[in-house]
DNA sequence: AACGCTTATTCAAACGTTTGAATCAAGTGA
DNA sequence: TCACTTGATTCAAACGTTTGAATAAGCGTT
């Protein structure tokens, strides 16, 4: 019973189980290139002795010795947000063939949290740092602890190549004209549009992309049609919101026909304060999104929307970090790249073809109560 | 420039740069009881030159050093099931006062990496383990290992009290029994049944509360009307599964006016499929749900379902194991202890009152194409 | 008999911390 | 001058690994 007071088995445990050196157990073990000079009886002993004892070497000492931790931090601005997940899944992915093993931490969008996550991942010597935050993440200080300490990081969901952070992103400006785009050649007109919070860096962009279009077409958005959520404070607040806001919208007495939301949940919020106000989608009202996450997908009517290839992303996030540990580039010298990728428009059944109603082009406001102003099929 | 070859900053960094002695800098910097003892001054220099440098101790190395490493392991079967996030969220929380790390591993439903994470955080010296997994999870020899290295360990989402594990769960029997009993309260008597699949251990008990609360009704289900679902290889795999079912039972032109799902993922694939049916929800028919996950409150009608409290199941799991660990009490003496959570009726949107029709109890078959087989208000 | 070569194993130092014990200077009282 | 305390700092060993260098034994060659 050679158990140590300490609880765990150690490396000195099977060496005097098996009456071999701590040195030749660990190269056994470890299966270190000196294995093979180790006669095969020895290190089945060693092995089995290892077996039974229920022996696994503590990664922490290793990470000492061998000066690597085949580790990389994962920080996630908000776990909870659906958004989060096929990116972590895609991060996971990528270093898996690697062995590397990505340390995931949720900050829950906490800005306390976030930082004091990011010192535990410092601090555990991740190799490097895939940081996930359409969020604020600005200057947090520790940023230059992590240059200091020659921590390669990657940022998903942002563009920071200006602080000198490579970033991948979605090619939001194309996203929101290919949404927009989608509604006008459905034969939609009058668009109601609720962008994104004014902290969030998506929103810019999509709504540069929303103008565009319109620009292009010679069209023109009702600026009474154009709404804008507040500061958001977790995955669900934008629903809420877009539940509100679309009622407003509603009581303005301007005619429209689809809603151009913000992204999936916000669209799911619309949907819903659609259906209080008795409108029913897609039928007396389109609505378009944005993400593809699993919400979108589930409800019924399933969401059209605008995909981020999210998974993609995380897989393109972590062979980029990979490849970054691999080269033995000057660590500084490399330049911070800008990956956009390409947003894919998902058709589904939240939005249908405009029904032109009996010779007028002019419809009448969106009902109070249950009135329907768009003929059904 | 004091900066070493390897990359990170360390304590020998900051002794040579502020020319105290590696003890010094450490006792000033870990703030242990002998930094009374240091003058002011000099904790002050060593404060200013660690911060100026950006150092950050090694977590391994303190690890290694203290014998203890200050985290928890959470294992969790598949991270992009929405159940799983309030529980990890509970988790975060309940270990943060004590200044314990969560570290979180998705094993996304594969028995080979949930064993390969099991290593993982074995090796990584977690103090204690938090599996969620209404999954599988039977003898996985691993657990030997883990036993044999004092780890303790709870879980979340099954019954492991017969193997020596303590466990936490909701009451399933108590939730089947509540959703029957929601529906034959608002009058309906046709219900439809989708079960959980054979492998997942909510399965039997949620049926076996549902068959209760019907016998008690001196009732009894239609056995056309159950269908059970077949094994998930993910967190999609049910809804899709239900979209079809729900088909299978429409066409057995058997009169249902309410489908009971097994979760909210399966009852979102029901309405998916009644919608493609024709039928509208809770118009035509009511669908009831069960956990309360995300996509079940944001999806419009929002489900009726049975809640789990999660959140609280997470915080739960977290002071156990805390309680666990600051207990002196012999290590294997203690013994597993099952906690069942209430479940709770959250009524919402897919269910609603059962509409006798004009004099007849007996109700046409639904549908085959639109025709709605109950009367709307 | 000395040398080199191979094979199987062990020594010992190091990784970055922490901490009980040791050091050392300065001050106090005898 | 000595012993003795107090305060500030440092020594050195240890945590569990890994690994370059060393050892030791066996064996063939000159």
């Amino acid at each position: 019973m050679p158990q140590r007071k300490s609880g765990h088995v150690t490396l000195l445990d099977v060496a005097q189980a098996s009456g071999f050196s701590v040195s030749t157990v660990s190269i056994v073990l470890s299966d270190a290139p000196l294995a093979r000079r180790v006669s095969a009886k020895t290190r089945e002993q060693i092995r089995t002795m290892a077996q039974t004892l229920g022996y696994h070497p503590d990664a922490h000492a290793r990470s000492l010795r061998r000066r690597s931790t085949q580790t990389i931090g994962v920080l996630a601005f908000d776990l909870s947000d659906p958004y989060c997940i096929p990116i972590m899944r895609g991060i996971q992915a990528g270093l898996q063939s690697a062995d590397y093993l990505p340390l995931v931490m949720d900050a829950q969008t906490q800005r306390k949290l976030f930082d004091h996550y990011l010192t535990l991942l410092l601090e555990r010597r991740v190799e490097g740092l895939i940081v996930i935050a359409s969020w604020v993440f600005e200057e947090t200080d520790l940023l230059a602890d992590i240059r200091k300490n020659k921590v390669p990081i990657i940022i998903i969901g942002r563009d920071l190549t200006a602080r000198g952070i490579p970033s991948i992103l979605v090619d939001n400006e194309a996203g929101g004209a290919l949404a927009m785009h989608h509604l006008r050649s459905l034969g939609h007109r009058h668009i109601a549009v609720i962008r994104g919070p004014q902290e969030m860096s998506d929103s810019a962009p999509r709504w540069a992309g929303i103008q565009k279009v319109t620009a292009r077409s010679r069209a023109a958005l009702d600026p009474e049609l154009v709404l804008q959520l507040p500061g958001l404070a977790d995955a669900l607040s934008g629903f809420h919101d877009a539940c509100r806001m679309v009622k407003q919208l509603l009581a303005r007495d301007r005619p429209f026909s689809a809603v151009l939301a913000f992204d999936d949940l916000t669209a799911l919020g619309v949907i819903r304060g659609l259906s209080e106000a008795g409108l029913r989608v897609p039928l007396d009202c389109s609505v378009m999104g944005f993400d593809d996450v699993l919400p979108a997908e589930v409800s019924t009517p399933a969401i059209t929307t605008i995909r981020q290839p999210l998974h993609a992303m995380g897989v393109q996030a972590a062979t980029q970090m990979l490849q970054c540990l691999n080269s033995t580039a000057s660590p500084s010298a490399r330049k911070a790249t800008l990956l956009k990728s390409h947003p894919e428009l998902v058709v589904r059944e939240s939005t249908q073809r405009l029904r032109v109603e009996h010779g007028r082009n002019k419809r009448p406001a969106p009902g109070h109560g249950t009135a329907t102003f768009q003929e059904s099929n």
